[in-house]
DNA sequence: AGTTTTTTACGAAATGTTTCGTAGATGGTG
DNA sequence: CACCATCTACGAAACATTTCGTAAAAAACT
């Protein structure tokens, strides 16, 4: 299923930083922007009932870590992006990506090395 | 501000066919999926109270059509899913979105195109 | 003119998200 | 052991979105 926007914040931090309490995972969102302990506790025991993170206790805290993956996770929003704003050209998008973003020489040459890998397989 | 998910399938189907009634709008996502005339109704009233849309009389009915365009809308829409998803990297998100599908040999020869104009800006 | 059809306008229910207040449990400290 | 800080659980408010029922206006039909 598709995490909120709220919820793929929280996601990220546990990608980044790995098992962390709601306290931590706190910390870091307050880093950012404003927002009340009990906002983010609430959200990650509805990520948890999501199955989105699993969690273990610790003393009388519980201590959170992703169940989803990075990766998949983010396939799966990228296609439903292409999807309902690209009516599913991935080719479009990355059109428009490239030419609305700079990029450095390193990643020009990197992305050359992926498409004449992607050569190859025709 | 950020079309919803409804308020983006109307705003495509306006911009590939121009000006539109309700009822024209309505079937056209009643070809995709089932949905009441009154519910395409209101989301697009609600599009032209947040001056989405546009509409003019026409006998008894409204003619609509939108008044935000594809190129903003998109590129804001992007911008917003590669500051969410991607921490703001469009290169991770133009890897990804070319490693997961595929290309026509004609698609990579226009993007290796795109490639070199970028790097003559450099 | 009266009935039917088309269309708008309004309001409200159903759902999902975000936020937070409050109560209660747990554990440490004087 | 009583007090305080920390943490969870629960519920509910605030907000946005999606969906649709119903009423009323306007036009078309007989």
């Amino acid at each position: 299923m598709k995490p909120s926007a709220g919820e793929l914040e929280i996601l990220q931090i546990l990608w980044k930083n790995g098992e962390m309490t709601v306290k931590e995972v706190n910390e870091e969102i307050n880093k950012v922007k404003e927002s009340g302990y009990t906002t983010t506790l609430k959200t990650m025991q509805i990520m948890f009932e999501k199955k989105f993170i699993s969690r273990q206790s610790l003393g009388r805290s519980h201590v959170y870590k992703a169940d989803v993956t990075e990766e998949e996770t983010k396939n799966d929003l990228l296609d439903k992006f292409i999807e309902s704003t690209y009516n599913g050209s991935a080719m479009k998008l990355v059109m428009q990506a490239l030419g609305n973003h700079d990029a450095s020489k390193e990643e020009l040459d990197q992305i050359r090395e992926l498409l004449d890998e992607m050569d190859k397989g025709n």
